[in-house]
DNA sequence: AACTTAATTGGAATGATTCCAAAAATCAAT
DNA sequence: ATTGATTTTTGGAATCATTCCAATTAAGTT
């Protein structure tokens, strides 16, 4: 599992940005979360982490994590009290919780709908977020 | 501060359904809920539940809120990672997180907008819940 | 009242996340 | 390349909202 040269560009340059430096563990990180685009949580992503890099530490991930999330990197996406999800997927979406897997899915939001959303906030209100997540069942698959 | 007729019957009925025993701390932390709408924590539930009952305890008063949760008189509504908050708004309505108070706010949302929403799922996937929340600035209130 | 079952209580346990201070790595300047 | 300044990583401790537990109390029933 490497990091595509495109990403690694996007990386060098989001961090550079946020005054961040590049290092191996933030690479590495990144690259987990592009490699499998399932919402992992941070243990889930230290577990794949170590795999390849057997001494990387739980808060180094979760350092990665913040520092990704915070460079506009990675989405990091809360459902219900469960432990936070991270997402690298950065066109506007919504997240699909399956109540039966436990899986987490993305459901791609029209520009427009999400116009029609804001307007619904009083005046005045400017929302710089929106997050919107829907809770169900979804069907069984044909295995 | 004292439960509403309407509200107590309706207590009453929604604990009958679920088989679950009306007592005073359940009544007591329902017209808490009710009494200032403005979506607090169990920590500000247990505040405000003390001031007019003592006794109460903090782990009744998440078993209460559990309680009431789970017959459908209250909303839990959780937003980013912070603690859960509590609403007793049973219309269907979004929530405004507002950065600078920290207060949050119900948005309505007219139900032709979430059939909408319910319209970005694939075929097959039946959410029986949405949450959907705002989060950004308020404007100052001209006090 | 006596009995059965559920709810309340204070305190301990849990678990995801954050904090900490020491060691290691990065970057810039020689 | 070496030095020095600044970040980052690391293992482990601390945090804190929430849940769990076992004993007591209250609710509902006969
Ligand atoms: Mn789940
Ligand atoms: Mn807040
Ligand atoms: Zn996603
Ligand atoms: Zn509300």
């Amino acid at each position: 599992m490497k990091l595509a040269t495109t990403a690694k560009r996007a990386l060098g340059e989001a961090l550079g940005q946020a005054k961040q430096r590049s290092t191996r563990q933030r690479e590495h990180v990144f690259a987990v979360l592009l490699d499998k685009r399932d919402h992992p949580t941070a243990d889930e992503v230290y577990a794949r982490a170590r795999t390849t890099m057997p001494t990387i530490s739980l808060a180094t991930v979760y350092n990665c994590l913040e520092t990704l999330v915070s460079c506009g990197l990675v989405r990091q996406v809360n459902i219900e009290r469960e432990p936070s999800r991270y997402c690298p997927n950065l066109r506007e979406h919504a997240h699909f919780h399956d109540l039966r897997s436990g899986r987490v899915l993305d459901i791609d939001v029209p520009t427009d709908l999400i116009t029609g959303l804001k307007r619904l906030l009083p005046a005045g209100y400017e929302a710089e977020h929106i997050e919107l997540s829907f809770r169900g069942k979804a069907p069984t698959s044909k295995a």
